[in-house]
RNA sequence: GCUCCGGUGGUGUAGUCCGGUCAAGCAUGUCGGCCUUUCGAGCCGUAGAUCCCGGGUUCAAAUCCCGGCCGGAGCACCA
């Protein structure tokens, strides 16, 4: 009776001690593991938003540790505010995707609406021992003598009465805001925060029904009570939580003497920010219902859903969260520091392709010969094979598209090099067109001349591309042919350009989101 | 205001518990060079910190003690 059913356990855990790989860092050893023999950790949202940046550290710092001991990781949903905190059942999925994609699987998963009679029961055992009772006091009449250090009326009750006061919360004799259950702290505690603190209050749920168990329950629980209790239930050994939770964890750990229990080892970390990123639910939540945001995955913001949008990889924030591990301390990520993380890990697995935006035409004149540029797709790994750009002359003249913004690279040169494929020289803007000559073709030439390398694309052989940017743009260019042939989520890299996943394709189209330099 | 917790180069971090080998390591970023048919990756070098400030203990302090300043968190019938 006292433990839940597990809901699901799809994952063993014994087979999955995690190695750290060469080069990365590794997490310092985790305290008090001699202690408990195992280590159990959980990771407990409420699915009320998407995960993002700002709950790197509880996710990833729990999963590693527990895969580290060769423990557990547990999931469990706190979903016990059907009124201001409200959960809704497309986050309950949408987490354990994120979850999935950061690779920290679970092996246990609870979620709390379904353990409302656990939590009755022990309330009821609270109340027996005398480590809890019901208060009916006005709240504004209750903090007055909190705040004097005095206790209020209902504190003296028996625990008869407070059983009966507690069955009267449960019946409906009750109603929302009109008695809440306490648990007995030190009312001399210096922090006013943790005398005698509310467990479980009434919430009208025929109002505000809960999106998983509708108005089944009046009676809910509060973080501290409900969390508390689970903790212990679900035998966790070390709770890895922000730092907005330590006084949540002197509060509990009267709850836990009343009960006889001893509190796991828990580790405060401070919050983890990134330079300009949107972390914060609220704003989340009402950019996207105001329309600021395309959505949960817009890039501007710093969800998980967004970052794998972009391109980055999981191992990319697995790596920084082992760097700044866990410290009281705040701290603020740069973008620079996670795209190079991001970079060395994309780098040797993204195949290289030209595109080119905001191009212009450039025509290449007396070019009779028809050409197939054989280029690799990677610069120092041979073994990702080669791309072909085919090159047609339609009377008697070669066109491609460059960048504009190559011109001004281009323009003072007195010879420039289309890259893999041949120099030119005498470079001329018509209207809007450029126009250049033959020079000739090998590397070495324009090696000798310091000619300046630029890329380019045939305009009779080539896809469209569409590449939404960091800011959250969209911009259009041209990408050679072979581009098209890039998997759907691959990551590939556009030269001279940056790295960038491959989002979507349709006919000649490929939709690209922008991920790095 | 009250109760906690912190403060190491631009950023992140190591060292702080058990004072000396730390005028402080690493990563990223800066700048310069090499390499390269990419402005990517790689390689080499460079600059950048009086370890928040003041006092004390000590032969010796980033490390211990006290005071100050600054920053963060909590002070919901939220999680």
């Amino acid at each position: 009776m006292d433990e839940q059913k597990v809901l699901l356990s799809k994952y063993s855990f014994e087979s999955k001690v995690v190695q750290p790989s060469k080069g990365e860092k590794v997490l310092p050893p985790l305290p008090d593991v001699e202690k408990y023999g195992t280590v159990v950790t959980r990771f407990a949202p409420n699915p009320d938003c998407v995960l993002h940046l700002g709950s790197a550290r509880a996710i990833i710092l729990s999963h590693d540790y527990a895969r580290m001991y060769g423990g557990k990781f547990i999931l469990r949903f706190e979903d016990t505010d059907p009124r201001l905190k409200k959960a809704s059942l497309l986050f309950y999925d949408s987490i354990k995707e994120d979850l999935e994609w950061l690779g920290c699987e679970w092996d246990e998963e609870y979620i709390q609406s379904d353990r409302l009679p656990i939590y009755y029961e022990y309330a009821r055992r609270l109340l027996e021992v005398g480590g809890a009772y019901v208060c009916t006091c006005e709240s504004g009449v209750f903090k007055k003598l909190l705040l004097e250090k005095k206790p209020c009326p209902c504190r003296l009750l028996s625990s008869r009465e407070n059983i009966e006061r507690f069955d009267k919360m449960l019946d409906g004799t009750f109603g929302e805001g009109e008695a809440v259950l306490r648990i007995k702290t030190d009312l001399e505690h210096p922090n006013p925060a943790v005398r005698d603190w509310p467990a479980l209050r009434i919430v009208d749920t025929k109002k505000h029904p809960h999106p998983r168990v509708g108005s089944k329950y009046r009676v809910w629980p509060l973080y501290n009570f409900s969390a508390g209790l689970d903790d212990h239930l679900m035998g966790i050994t070390h709770i890895i939580r922000g730092k907005e939770h330590y006084t949540n964890m002197i509060r509990q750990k009267y709850m836990y003497a009343h009960l006889k229990w001893e509190y796991p080892t828990a580790i405060h970390y401070g919050r983890l920010k990134i330079e300009g990123g949107v972390l914060s639910k609220s704003k989340i939540m009402q950019g996207i219902s105001k329309g600021l945001y395309s959505g949960f995955d817009d890039p501007r913001l710093a969800t998980f859903k967004a970052l794998r949008r972009r391109g980055i990889l999981p191992n990319t924030i697995r790596q920084i969260i082992h760097e700044v591990n866990i410290k009281p301390v705040d701290a603020t990520i740069s973008w620079s520091t996670l795209y190079s993380i991001n970079k060395k890990l994309v780098d040797p697995i993204a195949p290289r392709y030209f595109a080119v935006f905001d191009p212009i035409v450039l025509v290449i004149k007396n070019f009779v010969e028809e050409r197939e540029i054989v280029l690799r797709k990677h610069p120092n790994l041979d073994s990702m094979g080669y791309r072909i750009i085919r090159l047609t002359p339609e009377d008697d003249v070669i066109k491609v598209y460059i960048s504009k913004s190559d011109i001004e690279l281009v323009k003072n040169a007195n010879v420039f090099r289309l890259m893999g494929f041949a120099n030119l020289t005498d470079l001329v803007l018509k209207d809007s067109v450029a126009e250049a000559k033959f020079h000739s073709f090998d590397m070495e030439t324009a090696k000798k001349l310091n000619a300046p390398l630029i890329h380019w694309v045939p305009v009779n052989d080539c896809i469209n591309v569409l590449m939404v940017t960091s800011e959250g743009s969209l911009i259009k260019g041209f990408g050679e042919r072979g581009l098209i042939e890039a998997p759907l989520d691959s990551i590939v890299q556009l030269e001279r350009e940056g790295f960038a996943r491959v989002d979507s394709k349709q006919d000649n189209t490929i939709k690209l989101y922008f991920s790095t330099r």
